[in-house]
DNA sequence: CATATGACGTGGG
DNA sequence: CCCCACGCCATAT
């Protein structure tokens, strides 16, 4: 068996735990939590992994692509969700999806502030 | 084994 | 703003 079948996958287990740190209010890209994870270059995985993950406490709405940008196609399922999550911790989306902070202004590791700079 | 597809990312035109 | 190419990697066909 491959160890990417494995659920119980030590770097599965770090993704989840690196989405599990991104603190309310804040947001994080797929790229950064993958690096976050020790798995620089996998951000492709952390959105299979967040799609497959079936904790209820998993914040997965605090993950955003690169661009600051929800992944989530607008008006669809998913997106009306993560929209609605956000906004009700306090995380400015627009109708498009978009949030606040397109790029982080320099230190990739850092999170994205919640608002105002 | 060869392609295609994604809740992705970076870089360029 | 748009579009595209390429890199990336697990799944699906």
């Amino acid at each position: 068996m491959t160890p990417e079948h494995d659920p119980s996958d030590p770097r599965r287990m770090d993704i989840l735990a690196a989405v599990r740190a991104i603190p309310p209010g804040t947001v994080a890209g797929y790229g950064q939590v993958a690096r976050r994870a020790g798995l620089p270059g996998r951000a492709r995985w952390v959105a299979r992994v967040l799609a497959e993950a079936d904790d209820p406490e998993l914040p997965w709405h605090r993950v955003l692509r690169s661009d600051g940008r929800i992944a989530f196609e607008p008006c669809s399922a998913g997106f009306l969700e993560q929209r609605r999550r956000l906004l009700a911790e306090g995380v400015a989306v627009s109708e498009d999806g978009r949030t606040a902070r397109p790029r982080a202004p320099d230190l990739d590791a850092m999170l994205w502030g919640p608002a105002s700079p």
